[in-house]
DNA sequence: GCCAACGTTGGC
DNA sequence: GCCAACGTTGGC
């Protein structure tokens, strides 16, 4: 199975209108944990995050035990980068962690698991895998070093760096 | 399309 | 529990 996420087959089945509205106004986002989740955009891009919503959507088809195990120590308002794999390879944007690892509706051994994610912002530019390689900074992001994990923890220096890079400020995040 | 990296499987 | 074979990812 794929560590990227994989085809979606039956996104719709998923609820809806899943949790309650979200709170009036901007709120800033107090973020314990900094995350990359990797997708190939021809199975699910970023504009597709973005169409779910605040609904978001389950980060199901993860079948690597790191990968597992990072989206096991995630806790709702973690944020985390957007890469598209194998296609653009570029960092495209934001996202939210907004349900805590639940079992993957899409695996029946209990074995895996799965955290929500919805769409915070994108960046005004996407960061290339080569920008990325290119900036010493970085040369330790696990983009770089752990090229095929699928969900990778990213430090507070590797996202403000990566931020930057991007265009958006990370302080002025709302959710 | 190639192939290096690397996770998983299964024989022993 | 070792490790060779195998499968998959994903950049190039």
């Amino acid at each position: 199975m794929s560590p990227t996420k994989p085809a979606n087959k039956a996104s719709p089945d998923k609820k809806s209108a899943a949790g309650p509205a979200k709170p009036a106004g901007p709120q800033p986002i107090v973020s314990t944990g900094y995350w990359l989740f990797k997708s190939e955009p021809d199975v699910f891009s970023w504009d597709m995050l973005k169409a779910r919503g605040a609904a978001g959507e389950p980060w199901t088809g993860v079948r690597n035990y790191l990968a597992r195990n990072n989206m096991k120590a995630m806790a709702v308002g973690d944020l985390g980068f957007f890469y598209h794999s194998n296609i653009g390879k570029e960092i495209v944007g934001i996202c939210r962690v907004s349900a805590p690892a639940h079992p993957d509706p899409e695996d029946g051994t209990g074995t895996w698991q799965c955290v929500d994610v919805s769409a915070v912002a994108g960046f005004k530019k996407p960061v290339t895998l080569s920008d990325v390689k290119a900036n010493p900074k970085l040369q330790n992001m696990s983009l770089v070093t752990s090229m095929r994990l699928s969900v990778q923890p990213v430090t507070a220096d590797e996202w403000a760096e990566v931020c930057r890079m991007g265009g958006l400020d990370p302080k002025k995040l709302k959710r």
